[in-house]
DNA sequence: AACCACCGCAACCGCGCCCCG
DNA sequence: GCGGGGCGCGGTTGCGGTGGT
């Protein structure tokens, strides 16, 4: 049983509105409102549209104000923020920014904005991955596909590589991030780091720590850290307000390394902190975003923790089993270099340098050991032995490590494959 | 010039939520 | 409390434009 039409769509017009339906759709909300309701109203006016139509089309292009293209650069920094804060909740977004519609910010946020923040991705392994991935039935044999299904919703994984893209930017010799030189980046993304380490000036951000400094946490078990990290987490601790109307949550002086080293991560590491939208209208222009708005907003570590709570513990397969089924888990083992996630130079450089400092390989070797560890911290150090390659360690762990691939290789071509898969022209020209 | 691949924008679709009877 | 209808949202698709070969 499905849904019933809204409407009769026989007798509704599809595609580009003409000159004529705008003015007459138009004139009308102009005069009379829309009256509460879209799905009559084009009955009311003449249109041969379906009511859902005329309410995009209004919304999206007629109403007054509404502006369109040439993106400020402060407008850039609002909507990144909020996408690492909140997601792809473009309607909350598009809240902030008046003129903007949720479709509008969408657009430009898929095809120019994320782009721009986070580079292109390496296209020939990425594509195959991708594909192994997206189909493994076809190519294998076997048919069930759940463990694509059962991935993190694209935004998350897109927040984390976003968020990790611009920490590795801004703090290029933290333990996560290879030890490269600072590689030159986008105008924009120097922007941003400069509003965040502004922030975290102007609003005294402590260093919150996500994993034991080796040096200072010697005498502690990682089973007592993470216990004490869950626990911080749990905590109320009061939020920070950074510049761009974030807040930052600043606790945990408790258990931050003595050394005020950063082990793994800074207080703007979204899996270290909650990072929500801040509900007042004064800080650079982001009107008020309403408790209603913000009351279904998960943030970050939950919906992870969510992920990895639910879905990595009730299916575990065996490693031989699922190098017979995807290619990408033999590349996991097989090459250093096939994980490339971000294609700029830097990351180029990195990924194939692969000159970590001991301390942090062994803390991923001791994470991927560890069964205690919370899941959010297995992902974490899965990417990142994803960026550096050569794979012993990962062998620790089994189905963490061939989720989080699968995902990440779904997020990473999920724009080219599924623009040439769509396109009749284009042809999956990323399928072997 | 023709073809191809990619890009960007507008519009559509389907699902979940909410309201109301 | 329940069910149906409408709304709003996020994801997806269609298609014209553009640049490269």
């Amino acid at each position: 049983m499905g849904r019933a039409p809204c409407c009769d769509k026989a007798n509704v017009k599809k595609g580009p509105w003409s000159p004529e339906e705008d003015a007459k759709l138009k004139a009308y909300i102009e005069n009379y409102g829309t009256g509460g309701n879209w799905i009559a109203l084009p009955q009311k006016i003449g249109l041969k549209r379906c009511g859902k139509s005329c309410r995009l089309r209004w919304l999206n292009y007629l109403r007054p104000n509404i502006k369109h293209g040439g993106f400020s650069e402060e407008e850039d920094n609002i909507i990144c923020s909020l996408y690492i804060s909140i997601g792809s909740r473009w309607s909350i977004i598009a809240a902030q920014l008046p003129g903007r519609t949720d479709n509008d910010i969408k657009n430009y946020w898929n095809t120019k904005l994320k782009k721009k923040l986070l580079g292109r991705r390496k296209e020939s392994n990425s594509n195959r991955l991708w594909c192994s991935s997206q189909y493994p039935s076809e190519a294998n044999g076997a048919s069930d596909n759940k463990y694509f299904s059962q991935g993190l919703r694209t935004s998350t994984l897109e927040r984390l590589q976003l968020h990790m893209k611009l920490q590795s930017l801004q703090n290029p010799f933290s333990s996560y991030n290879n030890p490269a030189p600072r590689p030159k980046i986008h105008p924009l993304q120097e922007k941003m780091i400069q509003n965040i380490q502004a922030s975290k000036g102007s609003s005294n951000l402590r260093v919150q720590p996500l994993l034991p400094n080796p040096q200072a946490e010697n005498e502690q078990s990682a089973d007592d850290f993470y216990d004490q990290a869950s626990l911080a987490q749990r905590q109320d601790y009061p939020k920070t307000i950074n510049a761009k109307g974030l807040e930052l949550d600043n606790s945990l002086d408790e258990i931050s390394p003595s050394d005020g080293s950063v082990p793994f991560g800074t207080g703007d590491n979204l899996m270290d902190s909650e990072i929500m939208p801040k509900a007042d209208s004064n800080h650079h222009g982001l009107a008020q975003l309403t408790n209603a708005a913000l009351q279904p907003v998960s943030n970050f570590q939950a919906e992870l923790d969510e992920f990895l709570n639910n879905k990595t513990t009730g299916y575990a397969p065996q490693e031989d089993q699922m190098a017979d089924q995807f290619d990408c888990f033999k590349e996991i083992n097989g090459s250093k270099d096939n994980l490339i996630w971000w294609s700029s130079e830097f990351d180029a450089k990195s990924s194939s340098s692969n000159s970590w400092d001991s301390n942090s390989v062994h803390l991923s070797y001791g994470m991927f050991q560890n069964q205690k560890v919370t899941e959010g911290l297995w992902l974490w150090g899965c990417m990142k032995r994803s960026w550096s390659g050569s794979g012993d360690v990962l062998r620790a762990v089994r189905k963490p490590r061939i989720q989080c691939s699968r995902i990440t290789r779904h997020h990473d071509n999920l724009r080219g494959a599924h623009q040439e898969g769509r396109d009749g022209k284009d042809g999956f020209v990323n399928r072997i």
